[in-house]
DNA sequence: CGCGAGCTTGACGTTGTTCAACTAGAGTGG
DNA sequence: CCACTCTAGTTGAACAACGTCAAGCTCGCG
């Protein structure tokens, strides 16, 4: 990990809320004091069970965000990718993080201290409307996947995931940037019962495997399958 | 369900979080127009999907928060007894409940328009911070939840709910609320299998079971079943 | 050329749901 | 006051779904 400190938000060509928010309350976003991190692959971005301190918000990469539970098993919860908050779910004073990041390729990270995040969010309402839209997005996210973990089958599960990656890569071909195993984590299912599925999916003509890239070519019966469960 | 308008905050027994920030920056409470609503056992409070309007706060009685799944398969993801939010997660900006809520038994609620709760965050601090840490609590409930669905095995899965009940009730021993069924849903786990494992602790000599009177003999034990899954 | 990480496949055993039958107790009407 | 019915709870047995173990494969890289 490096960092890079008193980053000016002007180069930055990544403009997020939290500037937006600070111009329009006419303040010098060089108060935000904005901090740069570049992590490389499989760093540890921030760690399930430490303090949280600073708000994140992923400039480059991506990362995934994920609880690590019994058994050193993961569950993934999501991934990140440019221009969303790491950490969402943990900044508003929860006093740790409740579940640990991760980058999945090379990173680059943007850092505010919570307490200069607090101070815009009592001067500007519209900043923290913002935050707390994308904050009931992650939890209506996690909320499905509860549903996914309970109550559908493998075969569902490992749907729900591919359409999931195939929104997050905005096209129905994408390389994803995740081994079997993650992709057994993100969908709470081994890794073998993952390959078995992608094999088996494959087999069925709905998808296309070659490697981690992924074409999916009948995007209806993977929709149905998802929720058939 | 009775509705019971313009509450005098004065005699209610219970002086909210909303009540006390709307003191705090000198406004009568009048202004927040509280309206009182009676529910009888298993009334839907809110329904999955429906709008976000107000603010709900549980006065007395109790109140299951649950998503309604595939097939007509429920989760509870935890219960409400007086003096806590309901809809927390939902209400800053999120457009619908994403979860509904069912009385378990006759239930006053105090319902507050989310654009009056809105206009007294904002002026007060100190409010916005208690609703966020609130907020925090019902969010670590929920990831710990994905965590036990799927990675513990069903005898932890009931030894979890067990402790969480006996802390919800505040006490070793207790008369839950929840049929056998619900008891499952909290767990995640078949209403059959609930029941096998009731049986099956009471024989341990873990518990005792009388009904739906609940005596903890062995926290202990208990605690250990929940930790290893 | 050989090694290792990631991937793949098969066989097997455990876990947990489902179906079905049965019991106990509460409420109802003759 | 006794059948009856209805609901909640209980128990057993069968089956399907998944995870795990083990072995083999592939491909990139030293």
């Amino acid at each position: 990990m490096r960092i890079s400190k008193n980053i000016d938000c002007k180069n930055c060509e990544l403009k997020c809320d939290i500037y937006t928010a600070s111009i329009e309350i006419d303040e010098d976003p060089v108060k935000l004091k904005p901090t740069y991190a570049y992590y490389s692959k499989n760093e540890y971005i921030s760690k399930q069970g430490t303090n949280v301190s600073h708000a994140i918000f992923l400039i480059n990469g991506s990362a995934k965000i994920f609880i690590e539970g019994l058994n050193n098993k993961n569950i993934i919860l999501y991934l990140m990718t440019p221009n969303t908050y790491i950490g969402l779910l943990s900044f508003f004073e929860t006093p740790y993080y409740l579940y640990s990041v991760k980058a999945m390729e090379d990173t680059t990270i943007c850092m505010v201290e919570i307490e200069v995040l607090k101070s815009l969010y009592l001067k500007n309402h519209d900043f923290l409307l913002k935050l707390n839209k994308a904050f009931g997005k992650s939890v209506a996210q996690i909320l499905n996947k509860i549903i996914t973990l309970n109550q559908k089958h493998i075969r569902g599960r490992i749907a729900d995931s591919l359409l999931y990656l195939s929104q997050i890569y905005g096209s129905d071909y994408f390389e994803m940037k995740l081994s079997r195993k993650e992709l057994g984590e993100l969908s709470g299912v081994s890794e073998e019962n993952a390959v078995r599925l992608l094999t088996e999916f494959k087999n069925d003509n709905i998808i296309d495997v070659k490697g981690r890239k992924i074409n999916i070519k009948d995007r209806h019966l993977l929709t149905q399958i998802s929720n058939l469960g």
